[in-house]
DNA sequence: CTTTGTGAATTCGTTCACAGCA
DNA sequence: TGCTGTGAACGAATTCACAAAG
């Protein structure tokens, strides 16, 4: 990998751009020039050249990009080499649906485990994901080498269960529960509290 | 208002603020100092003070910034005076989890409503929430009054509802579809791709 | 002292505009 | 001609650093 700092947003566009470029694929395009593909990703076309000038991907005047390989491109830049293993810790209505969505639309997924508190749903398994006591999380995620979790539990919990999954070697945290939590340098955070984004909404609809 | 263009980091930022004020009030807190504030938030200090120059609330050198106070003043700055008519259309595992969100933890609502497709659920009401059927949604967004939608909906689906509620008078879209849509200028959306945020902790955590 | 409020400096991200190419 | 790739210009957001205040 390079050195040069990769910033978030541009991230966050290379996994849009990669998920238009797999639509398009299958709508049987072949090739998209940068102004078409901003016009999807809603972004200007100057952006998008950026952005894979970052990934050192080039295209042709005369055709643009070529849907497979950029794709290609981008998922070897984005993919780490290994497969993700993955928690999803609290199965209630939002975990359930983020189940789902993970096993419909998931990726380069390895290996899925879920925990709960609820004893009629534990050791059941749903798609291939076992689900365990919150009890053994510690151990479980150790032995299943568990390094990206999401957490939607009731925020008195979010805070030590982070802590405690930390510990055991997880890497990143996505967290929809609504509190922000707090990690040590080199573990990666994202809060997601739903509510926040929906007063953002708020904000923007009512005074503009 | 002021006509200062108010970026959306700002915004956001400030709906955190708010929430930790909360929060703070509720633990006996009367006071607080930016940097105290800017590490609850996981920003900096300096970060904090701009913000709030943006709100034009001054605190003071000796006890920093009154919680109540700053509290209010930033709901003023936030909230728009008149209350909020959501719909949530989609009421799936991740719709119903809105909806209890929205119940327990929404602030300035002042109604909301639902849509779907499964006759099962239509006509029932859930915290005050009807349910109706989708076919119905202009009408009854027209009704209601709506201005800012949910949408929980089939990724095929999404375009053409969000089409329809616009036309109707929604102003602004949190749209959990696993697309971007596309609106006219003017129109809030904020698309909100769960897979794909999950999508950016995998790279965070996989390439640091 | 400690902390606020803020102009100035800096860093970061985006857009412009054009050379080079098919 | 119409597009890409990119240096340069620009603009936005963050941080620095210090005067003012208790």
């Amino acid at each position: 990998m390079n050195l040069e700092k990769i910033p978030e947003k541009k991230i966050e566009r290379l996994i849009i751009y990669r998920k238009l470029l797999n639509n398009l694929k299958y709508e049987g395009k072949s090739n998209i020039f940068s102004h078409k593909l901003a016009e999807l990703a809603d972004v200007t076309p100057a952006q998008v050249r950026r952005d894979l000038m970052g990934i050192h991907y080039t295209g042709s005047p005369a055709n643009g990009y070529d849907v497979d390989e950029l794709e290609k491109s981008i998922g070897l830049f984005l993919d780490s080499s290994s497969g993700i293993s993955l928690a999803i810790v609290g199965l209630g209505k939002l975990g359930r649906s983020l189940l789902d969505y993970c096993y419909w639309r998931c990726l380069n997924l390895s290996k899925i485990v879920a925990f709960d508190v609820n004893e009629s749903i534990i050791n059941q398994t749903i798609y291939d994901c076992k689900i365990y006591h919150v009890n053994d999380i510690e151990k479980v995620i150790k032995k299943e080498e568990i390094t990206i979790a999401i957490l939607t539990v009731p925020q008195e919990e979010a805070q030590q269960i982070a802590d405690k999954i930390v510990a055991a070697g997880v890497k990143g945290i996505l967290n929809y529960s609504p509190v922000i939590i707090h990690l040590p340098e080199g573990i990666i955070v994202e809060n997601l509290d739903m509510m926040l984004v929906l007063e953002k909404v708020f904000y923007f609809a009512g005074n503009n």
